[in-house]
DNA sequence: GCCAGTGACTTGCATAATGCAAGTCTTTAA
DNA sequence: TTAAAGACTTGCATTATGCAAGTCACTGGC
């Protein structure tokens, strides 16, 4: 009944629906994809080695594949900022900083519903 | 590094961390919860079938699975409506009627930023 | 009374996603 | 020359998801 049969541009894939809420969790709705965004959102986050020593603790495969594909749906901006020995640097394009709204709601949502998350969002997301 | 650390009540299990983000995610953050609390939120929806019926097309064991989670957390509630035959019907508690502005920013960011998106909620939710 | 149908699931098995450890490659600093 | 940092990739084990089919309790029609 609800196979695929949109293409979006964003993600040059198939779609379950037409439903924003279905295409915005398709994107950036999993375990680890919010966490990045949040990282470089409110702890200014910027290379993959700083993405790694997350509390949260995501495995390098995983990351680099995160941010491969936020890339693709142009959330987020890689470059080099150094060569020999090259750096990258990753960055929110607009797409991604107009993710804080949602993530703002999550935080607001967590710290009423859930136990055992007491301080206001800065010093909680210290690593 | 990153291994569970701490107790939720709400879960009753362990948690990555203490940011409100990740134990949001943690209890909601997948391909298809939020989509149930959709139904319910702006289709009405009440009962195991008719979750079933949604455009996206959830398999009967993982909306089974979501609905026992959902009840765990708090954020619905399961209760029989009718005897001979039973019959159940579920429906969000204020901690998952809480949810709805996370979904409105979902709505947004998905009608601001995916292709293939056009219309307002209520005529694009429709299964 | 018998049988198809509805509603709410459960079970079994295949496929896909995630997690973990280890390895690679480049370059620099000791 | 050797160790270490940074940014990954690869292989394999574990978990989660997807799909089809089966169950169980009734009920309404013939």
């Amino acid at each position: 009944m609800g196979n695929p049969k949109y293409c979006s541009k964003i993600t040059g894939c198939l779609q379950r629906s037409k439903c924003p809420i279905t295409n915005t969790l398709d994107l950036v709705g999993d375990k680890w994809t919010l966490l990045v965004i949040r990282d470089m959102l409110f702890l200014k986050k910027r290379s993959f080695n700083e993405f790694l020593k997350s509390f949260e603790g995501v495995a390098t495969n995983i990351l680099a594949d995160r941010l491969k594909r936020l890339e693709e749906y142009g959330i987020i901006e890689k470059r080099p900022y150094r060569k020999a020995p090259v750096r990258y640097e990753y960055r929110l394009t607009k797409r991604g900083e107009d993710l804080r709204p949602l993530l703002m709601e999550m935080i607001h949502w967590g710290h009423k519903h859930i136990e055992g998350i007491g301080m206001p969002p800065k010093k909680l997301l210290e690593a």
